[in-house]
DNA sequence: AAGGATGCCAACCGCCTCAAG
DNA sequence: CCTTGAGGCGGTTGGCATCCT
């Protein structure tokens, strides 16, 4: 199986995995280009680098979600949307295509025994369902001088641990979601929310946001405006 | 037992971002 | 600044396995 460009494509044979395995592990990750040329295999870059790392990565879990981490799964959706690759960066062992294949079944089953479900209510009552929400990061401007700004984790990289050492980065996925709905201010005008904290701070969604992993937070996904580097 | 329907998962595709030249 | 190419991501598809009628 070939494709136009002569490079093969469909599944991987056990020959293949062994080449790029190989070629992996001598090499390291990264330099995708090269891999296909280093490891003698007839694959573009793109499947080289896909079949590593949904596949042959070692420490990938294989075998059904357990409930913590379907639980998880469905939290951190919740507060990300269909950010696979991050949710998946939660996950141990899972990859972003496992949780998204998982999800899409998920739902399939959701959706399918919500029907079933909704053809025997609809029997018995006329009910409103609410469509699922999705909160997605929303971008905000920070000036130098905002509260937030001024925190000591602005200058630690890994904020698992706040200040009170009330979130550590062992726990920090059981107070997910706990308290946001709570103390969230919502600003619809500009497209801003804040989160109001104990002593009247800015909380930011502290629980969430300073557990998931701050690269996560520069990569712009708060709208690319703060800069957590030392100058 | 047969064949159609459905589910699951690996892989592909197209797009976006970012860095280097 | 513009172009180009690599890396990365999410959406979608194809094929195999299992279930159902």
């Amino acid at each position: 199986m070939e494709g136009s460009s002569g490079v093969r494509k469909g599944a991987w044979s056990q020959f293949e995995d062994d080449l790029l395995r190989d070629c992996v592990n001598l090499h390291g990750e990264g330099k995708w280009h090269l891999v296909p040329q280093r490891a003698g295999l007839n694959r573009c870059r793109k499947s080289c680098r896909l079949r590593w790392l949904n596949y042959l990565k070692p420490n990938i879990k294989r075998g059904d979600f357990n409930e913590d981490e379907v639980d998880l799964m469905i939290r951190l959706h919740k507060l990300l949307g269909n950010r696979w690759s991050l949710i998946a960066g939660r996950l141990p062992g899972r990859t972003s295509n496992d949780v998204k294949n998982y999800w899409n079944a998920y739902m399939r089953r959701k959706v399918h025994s919500h029907n079933k479900d909704n053809k025997i209510k609809k029997q018995e009552t006329k009910s409103t369902v609410k469509p699922h929400e999705v909160i997605k990061p929303i971008p905000r401007v920070l000036t130098k001088t905002s509260p937030w700004l001024q925190r000591k984790f602005i200058n630690s990289p890994k904020v698992g641990v706040s200040e009170e050492g009330a979130t550590s980065s062992e726990n920090w996925w059981e107070t997910l979601l706990a308290d946001k709905e709570d103390n969230a201010v919502f600003n619809n005008n500009n497209n801003t929310c804040f989160f109001g904290g104990v002593h009247g701070e800015l909380n930011l969604w502290n629980e969430e946001l300073t557990s998931i992993d701050f690269d996560f937070v520069t990569q712009g996904e708060l709208g690319g405006i703060v800069n957590f580097q030392n100058p």
